[in-house]
DNA sequence: ACAACTAAGTGTAAATGTTACACTTAATAA
DNA sequence: TTATTAAGTGTAACATTTACACTTAGTTGT
């Protein structure tokens, strides 16, 4: 962490990154090492902002420093500025033992993204403790008030979604249509007809049939679809 | 302005309310006093939180402060924490004029709020200047980086409107059909045509009809709707 | 009383989109 | 050859969207 640029800053970031991993969502998480007060609690990547660094750019950098991930397309969703949003005893020890200012009230700016698992592969910062992906469906309790971050940023991500119908840079370049149904389905966190999702997205013409055909699987192998430009 | 409590924050909130005249859609704007140096530009209503206070609580008060705006449901919408958003030179003189640390970098998070013209008179705190309903269509070069404001609130404004087919606050208790329909084009900044409009707020059964009709009219007088519970 | 004016109010047909639902097919493995 | 697995396919009922023009009920002025 670049805390030699850092000023007593009072502002923050978090990143809640949702990685999809061809059947279901999962979020990024920090697992500090034991530092022996039963302080073990999870959270999301974020930190300090410097000074002379946009918000954007402190939530590109911060996710890179504690989880090596690059070039992740991330999205402000939300900031979160009640003064008494971290509160909890284990919550100030963390501070106590990470910031200057431990008792200093900070707001932070809550960015999220949807990343493929396979192509962002988190790697540790050795200090930071463990980067993990954990499924969304089983997140545990999280440090300071990131339990209620990601629960916004997941309501704001399936919001952007039923808006911009996309999300095909998850999808491997040839991919099949129940890959792509999985997608929808993981994001909008409901089932759909295998028929009425087949014809709707060829109505919309939103892909095309290659004439490959999937191969190493035990059954019919499906048709390979690529992205209509 | 509660200037007595407010320390030297380096966070500040701005409000972008949106007025509805029956017609079309206003924005409020401060006009500053003129001190005499070409800083005329007028700006949306915001100042520094002050300590211990929520961003939700700074957003509320400041409209009460500068244009005696009560009970407004404001919705956060963005936060802009570019380090250059101020930077212009009008920007710098009102900033040495105002601020006790002209130069801190100052991140801002915007709300925003759709409000009934007629139930909102917004009354300026003597100091600060007018307050105005401008309209949405002619929005004057505003300070620092308000334009660009404005235009993520309206942003917003139109998308969450899509989704949450509302707005009924906006219009007396009981309204004509057309008065509902003007409504939405002003959101939506498009016209609709009269007779789908009205199969549709039937058919999803928004609306019940009462019995009684517009008086004082110098046409056939338009039944009355209220909102269906 | 009536003529001129204004905005309210109304219906239909075509096209498009959504939903619910069950059997056949093409591969692999044993 | 058989069993297993997921792929792939069609239709009918229903709901929604779009485009489009004339009649009606009031007011005002003569």
């Amino acid at each position: 962490m670049s805390q030699q640029f850092e000023l007593n800053s009072n502002i923050s970031v978090d990143c809640v990154i949702f990685g999809f991993d061809g059947e279901k969502l999962n979020v990024l998480l920090i697992e500090e090492k034991d530092i022996g007060q039963g302080m073990l609690r999870k959270r999301l990547p974020g930190d300090l902002i410097l000074k002379n660094e946009s918000l954007d750019d402190a939530a590109d950098r911060v996710l890179y420093e504690l989880a090596s991930l690059r070039n992740v397309t991330l999205k402000q969703c939300h900031t979160f500025g009640d003064p008494g949003r971290v509160n909890d005893s284990k919550d100030r020890k963390w501070l106590e033992l990470y910031r200057k200012n431990p008792s200093e009230r900070v707001i932070t700016t809550a960015y999220y993204a949807l990343v493929k698992m396979d192509d962002f592969v988190p790697n540790p910062a050795s200090f930071a403790g463990e980067a993990l992906w954990w499924d969304i469906q089983d997140v545990p309790e999280l440090a300071f008030d990131h339990n209620e971050i990601v629960e916004v940023a997941l309501w704001k991500l399936q919001r952007h979604f039923e808006l911009n119908k996309s999300g095909y840079e998850l999808l491997p370049r040839k991919f099949t249509l129940n890959q792509l149904q999985q997608l929808h389905q993981a994001i909008t966190q409901e089932d759909l007809d295998k028929r009425n999702f087949r014809k709707k997205v060829v109505r919309d013409k939103l892909v095309e049939a290659t004439d490959e055909k999937q191969d190493n699987v035990l059954h019919k192998p499906a048709r390979l679809y690529r992205i209509k430009v």
